[in-house]
RNA sequence: GCGAGGGUAGCCAAGCUAGGCCUAAGGCGUCGGACUUAAGAUCCGAUCUCGAAGGAGUUCAAGGGUUCGAAUCCCUUCCCUCGCACCA
């Protein structure tokens, strides 16, 4: 079945080029992918499900746009030819044997052009393979020099719009490399985060000794600083002050915004017993303790014995020994759950002996997180909660104090790829999207509240991301892309130069036509804005591009997946509101979950992937395509399990050998043929439903699943020896195109097969046609079905060979009662309603008792059904004489049909509406 | 830690926003049968327990609550996934 997937392909060439036309335009988008590796069937997912959108919505006569490009700004490739250059083993492994690049294509890779150029082909090769209806006219590249103009064009805005700004960002910085380095760089420590710390200035004699906090409020429960006595210190000039700090300090400060002189050495042993002062603690000695680390900060710590059980302990452990037996913590924070002295509590609590004992960490965590989330500052020192007043008191001594920041990481060791330590370094003359703008964030709001969102729980996502988002430093020195218009010192970051690129997909095509020189901001400002300017170069041609751009955006929806929401979803909607107007600000976003292989997560660097070319040469492009928008709906996580997948070829089989079998069948019509038409109608209503919601899932249980379901109980119901009647070929039709969005290769092959004209991708979508839709024929047929299934039950339970089989119909009396039942509003009124009938009240209990059986009937029965009963009348007797044929051949006994009459059989009593009572004799 | 979303039978997964159609759709797997020289494919049946009459009992992470009635509503606990930024 396979072989055709190629004559599909051949077909296919160009026709899903979209044009501006008289039609109603449907335009969609996916993020681009970054070509730095194969495609696995994770992203195979992420475009299939937008493919299968695009083709519904193409059928149902819409001019849908669905445009592909490849996103190559950045680093990641630059690292990755490095690593390649320099015969790095686990970098080789997985693009020689995992993505299974040739010898000769990897020895190119030194150059990282080479790795997008490689894989974007690829990309595309493989999107093909699968069957995608992209446009692939519009293809592009974000290192395109076009593409570079509508990027100076984009941030020239942004910058007009005051949305960017200067500012200093502290970044892990290699001093070998002498570069900033991201996640991907580094060899350990990608988890380790950038600390502030507020260096608090203790003045000693001319000095300063500067004690590194993330606490700065507990300043007013200082009692000593720590010194550690066994390393010694060195004296530095710090932007002209004298500091005293370790050495690994001073190196770290270097990095960070200021000038460093070393004067000379001092032992930590001729510190201790010395005295410091600040303002806000008054005068405190300086103590030793070991636990101080001179790679931690500054190298020397202020002691808060009260609130911070390091110091409590240490402060004790000296005590202890008889010394410094007059300093006494000083409390200045209440907490729930702790005493006056919470760090004391926490210590007596868990029994800790000494400063050297492993749980410290995870006490001093305790009582850190206590204190900030529910603790409050005394009245004395301002009364305000913990959260606040820390950046309170931390504000005031930068102001007035002379405190300094200093970054630092959370004590792991963060590594390079080269090998070296990692350090915080301050980089200057950094610019940020001020993302952190009230006036922004509430435009983006105000629009995020028209957009669509599927499905709707990812809005109190969104919403909590616009809330949260902060300045967003959108310039780097390093990496592929666009320069600032301003700086071109500066690169434009890959995650600002890709948020309304869906813009350009609707020029892409025709703007290559212009030389790049020619394309200033002017040019864009026309097409996209409608401005005019004098002199715009080939003013007619642009017009054309004005066009196009008007006619396909906004954009309808956006796809990603999950993981995108706090940064690229977002960042696109706050570059939109920034720079277009309402008209053309986007419409919808649809939110995918992730993959799993196998119940793990997919992850290439663990070689966890599945790559889809092989996925689509072992089973084929359909069938892949099925398995990835059937097994989930999109926004859930999905799972790829080949034997899942194997059962999804099989079910693409039985579909093809049906409606093969169903061109041959040339006999009239009955009456279960119309029940088939009649239900394929609501088939046809459903699954229109669940993909205009983009419920893959459903519309593969309707348009596959419930057409397999009727067509196992049609075939059933079938006279001895047929294979079906021409009704089927109705249903072939039907079925070929409700399946084509979904399994496009299979569905164009079958079209043509059954000898339909054109294309299946370009027929038009089925429409339910109620004049074909009868209920009482639904209805009747649900009797049979339900009665057969109890005729069943009741044969497997007792064990005799059963001779004759008779049904007694339920008495016009009983369906009083059930439309009585089921009509009322009170049912536990409704008894008293009913023998209020002296016909009824003669019954006596047999009708107290057909109440309660009706009763318990119409709550296990469908409300669709009930319903129907209340209102119509069902002659079940003349449904079963016709159906009696069908039940002699399915039981193999003979059938009567007969009214309830409880003196000849006792059953009959039990006979009940829509629930004949069944006699096997 | 914080924010968001989840935990349903051997597995995947509907249902849960509007409590009674729920022993809980559908698919997979497994078992039995038909077909076949055989395998595969296909078709039929079974798949929580009990039952010689279409029924009954016990289940929907764990515990508690609301209700005549809860997988569905409320509370608590446990577990999983995603995000927490300069990285695409």
């Amino acid at each position: 079945m396979q072989q055709f997937e190629s004559t599909a392909g051949e077909k296919w060439e160009q026709v899903f080029e979209a044009n501006p036309s008289d039609r109603p335009k449907f335009y969609i988008t996916v993020a681009y992918p970054y070509p730095s590796g194969a495609m696995h069937v994770g992203h195979g997912r992420t475009y299939i499900v937008p493919d299968v959108i695009a083709r519904f919505w193409r059928m149902k006569g819409f001019e849908v746009l669905y445009p592909m490009a490849f996103h190559v700004t950045g680093a990641p490739v630059i690292g990755i030819s490095k690593r390649i250059a320099r015969g790095d083993e686990k970098a080789i492994h997985l693009y020689r044997d995992l993505y299974k690049v040739p010898q000769d294509v990897l020895e190119r890779f030194t150059n990282p052009l080479e790795i997008v150029r490689h894989f974007s082909e690829e990309y595309m090769r493989v999107m093909k393979s699968c069957g995608l209806s992209i446009d692939w006219r519009r293809k592009f590249t974000t290192v395109d020099p076009t593409y570079s103009k509508f990027i100076e064009w984009q941030w020239k805005h942004l910058g007009e719009g005051e949305h960017v700004v200067k500012g200093a960002h502290p970044v892990r910085y290699c001093p070998q490399c002498e570069n900033p380095v991201g996640d991907h760089d580094l060899l350990e420590g990608d988890k380790a985060e950038i600390l502030k710390f507020t260096l608090v200035m203790f003045q000693y004699g001319d000095s300063l000794i500067p004690t590194a906090t993330l606490r700065p409020e507990t300043i007013y429960g200082v009692t000593n600083l720590w010194i550690n006595p066994a390393i010694t210190y060195v004296k530095v000039k710090v932007d002209g002050r004298t500091w005293i700090i370790s050495q690994e300090a001073a190196d770290k400060i270097l990095l960070q915004d200021h000038t460093v002189e070393v004067m000379g050495k001092i032992p930590g042993t001729s510190l201790i017993d010395q005295k410091v002062v600040h303002p806000l603690c008054g005068e405190v000695p300086i103590l030793p303790a070991e636990f101080v680390d001179p790679d931690m900060a500054s190298g020397v710590v202020m002691s808060v014995p009260a609130h911070a059980p390091f110091d409590y302990i240490a402060l004790r452990d000296l005590q202890k020994a008889g010394k410094y037996t007059t300093i006494q913590p000083v409390p200045l924070i209440t907490v729930p759950g702790y005493g006056q002295v919470p760090a004391k509590d926490a210590v007596e609590r868990l029994g800790v002996e000494n400063q050297l004992d492993s749980r410290m960490d995870t006490l001093t965590q305790e009582v850190y997180a206590a204190e900030f989330s529910s603790g409050k500052l005394y009245d004395a020192y301002g009364g305000k909660p913990v959260r606040i007043a820390r950046d309170d008191v931390a504000a005031l001594m930068l102001e007035q104090y002379g405190s300094v920041v200093m970054y630092e990481f959370d004590n792991r060791t963060v590594v390079c790829r080269c090998g070296s330590r990692v350090y915080v370094k301050i980089l200057h003359d950094q610019w940020f999207l001020q993302y952190s703008d009230p006036a922004w964030k509430a435009q983006v709001s105000e629009h995020l509240r028209d957009m669509a969102l599927v499905p709707p729980e990812v809005r109190v996502e969104f919403e909590r991301t616009v809330g949260w988002l902060k300045d967003w430093a959108c310039t780097r020195r390093v990496g592929l892309g666009t320069r600032l218009p301003w700086d071109p010192a500066w690169l434009i970051e890959p995650l600002s130069d890709s948020t309304i690129y869906m813009a350009y997909y609707t020029i892409a095509h025709r703007i290559r036509e212009f030389a790049p020189e020619i394309l200033t901001p002017e040019v864009f400002e026309y097409i996209f804005l409608g401005k005019e300017s004098p002199n715009l170069p080939e003013r007619e041609k642009l017009g054309k591009l004005r066009e196009e751009f008007l006619y396909w955006y906004p954009y309808n929806y956006r796809f990603s997946a999950k993981d995108l929401i706090s940064n690229h979803l977002t960042f696109q909607i706050f570059h939109h509101v920034a720079i277009f107007p309402k008209p053309s600000l986007p419409k919808g976003m649809v939110v995918f979950g992730m993959g799993l292989l196998n119940g793990a997560k997919m992850s290439s660097s663990k070689g966890n992937v599945f790559l889809l070319e092989d996925a689509v040469q072992e089973f084929g492009a359909d069938t892949v395509r099925m398995f990835l928008v059937g097994s989930a709906e999109p926004w859930q996580d999905f799972d790829w399990r080949n034997e899942l997948v194997i059962s999804t070829k099989k079910q693409i089989e039985r579909l093809w050998n049906t409606v093969i079998e169903s061109s041959k069948a040339t006999e009239a019509d009955c009456g279960i043929d119309t029940w088939l038409i009649s239900r394929l109608q609501h088939h046809i209503t459903r699954t229109t439903e669940a993909l205009t919601k983009f419920q893959t899932r459903q519309a593969l249980q309707e348009a596959f699943f419930s057409v397999e379901a009727d067509l196992k109980w049609y075939r059933r119901r079938l006279p001895d020896g047929s294979k079906g009647h021409s009704s089927l070929k109705e249903l072939s039709s039907v079925w070929i195109r409700l399946m084509a969005p979904i399994i496009p290769f299979t569905a164009e092959q079958l079209w043509s097969e059954t000898g339909e004209m054109g294309l299946v991708s370009f027929a038009p979508w089925p429409k339910a046609d109620d004049s074909r839709v009868y209920h009482e024929i639904e209805l009747a047929e649900e009797l049979l079905l339900r009665t057969v299934e109890d005729i069943e039950s009741i044969m497997k339970l007792i064990q005799l060979t059963p001779s004759s089989l008779t049904l007694c119909i339920a008495p016009d009396w009983k369906y009083d009662i059930f439309k009585t039942i089921a009509r009322s509003d009170d049912r536990s009124q409704v008894i008293r309603e009913i023998m209020k009938d002296e016909g009824m009240r003669a019954r006596g209990k047999d009708a107290t008792d057909a109440v309660k059986q009706c009763t318990t009937l119409i709550h296990r029965l469908p409300p669709q059904i009930v319903e129907a009963l209340s209102e119509g009348v069902l002659d079940e007797r003349d449904i079963f004489d016709q159906a009696k044929s069908f039940l002699e051949s399915e039981f193999g006994i003979p059938v009567t049909v007969v009214p309830a009459d409880p003196g000849r059989y006792a059953k009959a009593a039990a006979a009940l509406p829509f629930k004949p009572a069944i006699v096997i004799e």
